[in-house]
DNA sequence: AATATTAATGCAATCGATTGCGCATTTCTT
DNA sequence: AAGAAATGCGCAATCGATTGCATTAATATT
């Protein structure tokens, strides 16, 4: 009863009369134990009650066993879904995972990285958040070369494990999809070009047209930020224009959303006399009204792969930098569907 | 360049020819160091570069710096929600925390648990996942006096701080919301009676019938799990009825929405036919169409105050447990809305 | 039996920061 | 001016686990 406090190797080293060297190595099954000794000390480790300190155990070994992962917001679909990957194969690894929200504040992402460069993180997984323009905090990790990798969004004069999403062939496809629709004027709403996953999913949508025969008319083109209302002005902007489009692709599943609403207000049908596609599979465009055509990402995929490229380097030292294009999925529903082609079933 | 490893105190006090404790003193704001010394000691911290090794600290100190949060799934929005609101409290307050899912796995719950005892969390805040019966992990966590919160999900057996929502409030309002808009004969989908919210939640519903004259009838009520295909089951059950509902409170949005497509594609009209309430307001209950009226539960605030229990544990030995008991918030939307009291406004 | 091998274990330093206690120097008291 | 009090700083132990090297015990070799 007067000992309260945890017992350590060294308890146990005093109770069979042996040295702390011995328990120690008896614990991490080192061969140059006898079978005999290590089995004692596992039965008195047992009774006793001991559990290894990780933290004297990491300050020794110079590492953490943590793997530090930031995204702008936690709550939300896409990054719960990339975290959620990370911990499973994380977990497996006998890591720990911890995470932090940025909120998209520059400030706060760079007190984050650094409390987790101070926490001595074996590696770190971040979703850049904001167009900062300073990434001093994570050229540190370089510098010290601790594992990083960038998932979704990257900054492109790091050199580190990337992992993207093909926007690319995510915007070439839902553009050719809205083509082989039937739809013959579609418009595109875009958001901020400093960002590469916009510039991308723009590009696709310029090649497609041009594959296509048809004409890119920019004024078709509308660039904003991707939040709810942006797309309520969008729509009414194409709306205005002389020759409105008959098809939106949507930077996101919110700006499908919103325009959709605003359209259907207006009175315009959904698909017949206007497509819509968004990105990104949100959880609600599959249950919408009409349901919302759009890429799936890949996240929970994703922040498995960021886990696995993370503990590579960790583990195998692995010096040389990939980049990993996932594939996306387009996911035809109602939205734009006017031809029935197929459909999403909904398993309700 | 030959000197490798980040520098330490000790590395410090040797450049400027004093000691590590004069060093580790003045980092520390120790009045015991003068002011001048202080400032000569923070000039070369920083132009060596030097950032305190977290980790030494902890052994030390005997202490992690870390809170530890144990979700059933971290992809699912009222738990994405909890945790971004624990992480806010926690950031603020110097805390880092860690985050794992049991996935609703018994086992899974277990591993996490002891993994982070070992990691000598200062506290754990976790939302129990499963019908398991044992709970030795966390009785670990009392026995060392490691502060425990329990939220949303907390097991009886054991004393600790629990933050729940008002289920029975939740449940109560709702039903008197349905009879307030004219319905009079109120269906309930519930769910496992194991679970004290499920629990809650119908006999508020029972109440407020009781309450309003109206008689229990208990074919009017349905037990399952609450997914999607259970909605449609217990809606399909419930109009088998020779006098079937004229309303259905469902024990949550999922169910609701289910129930929603179902009886849409019989032809019958929501909130006229038919009033529908779910129970969380998921994200999709706002946007779908009809909107689903439905209770709010404050996950980001629940997730706040939570961190706020767990650091009075931590930092004022708080050793009085307390159950704190959230408001619900009804929010009325389209699916019960028959008489167009209020609308829920969307801001598109 | 004496020496060479091999196996099993212990010693003591180390990881980096913290802190009780004590010494030395400066400032205050009267 | 001489002792008292305050101020500033250093010594060395500590937190618990790990590990290179040394040492002892056991077994093999000739």
């Amino acid at each position: 009863m007067h000992k309260k406090s945890d017992p350590t190797i060294h308890d146990i080293a005093r109770e069979l009369k042996i040295s702390a060297s011995t328990v120690s190595r008896a614990l991490q099954n080192n061969p140059r134990i006898s079978l005999k000794t290590r089995e004692k000390i596992l039965a008195v480790a047992e009774s006793m009650g001991y559990r290894p300190n990780v933290i004297a155990s990491n300050l020794r070994n110079k590492r953490s066993n943590t793997i530090g992962v930031v995204v702008p917001l936690i709550n939300r679909y896409f990054f719960s879904a990339v975290i959620s990957g990370v911990e499973d194969i994380a977990f497996k690894a006998g890591y720990t995972v911890v995470i932090s929200q940025s909120n998209d504040l520059a400030n706060k992402e760079i007190a984050i990285v650094q409390s987790m460069f101070a926490n001595r993180v074996d590696g770190l997984i971040i979703s850049i958040a904001m167009q900062a323009t300073n990434y001093e905090h994570l050229k540190m990790f370089r510098k010290k070369n601790i594992p990083l990798v960038f998932f979704d969004r990257a900054v492109a004069e790091i050199e580190a494990d990337k992992i993207v999403v093909d926007d690319f062939n995510g915007g070439y496809r839902v553009t050719q999809h809205l083509i082989d629709q039937g739809y013959k004027r579609i418009g595109h709403m875009a958001g901020s070009q400093n960002l590469q996953t916009y510039i991308d999913r723009k590009n696709g949508y310029i090649e497609a047209l041009a594959k296509n025969g048809i004409p890119h008319d920019e004024s078709l083109v509308i660039t904003n930020s991707l939040i709810a209302e942006d797309g309520v002005r969008a729509v009414q902007q194409l709306m205005n224009l002389s020759v409105p489009p008959d098809a939106i692709f949507c930077g996101n599943d919110t700006t499908a959303l919103s325009s959709m609403i605003y359209l259907r207000d207006k009175g315009i049908r959904i698909p017949e006399d206007m497509g819509i596609v968004g990105f990104s599979n949100e959880p609600f465009s599959r249950v919408v009204s009409p349901s919302i055509s759009t890429i799936a990402q890949p996240g929970f995929l994703m922040g498995q792969k960021a886990a696995e490229m993370i503990l590579n380097q960790i583990e195998h030292k692995e010096r040389i930098f990939k980049t990993l294009v996932l594939p996306t999925e387009l996911i035809i529903r109602e939205s734009s569907n006017r031809k029935k082609i197929k459909d999403d079933q909904l398993f309700f």
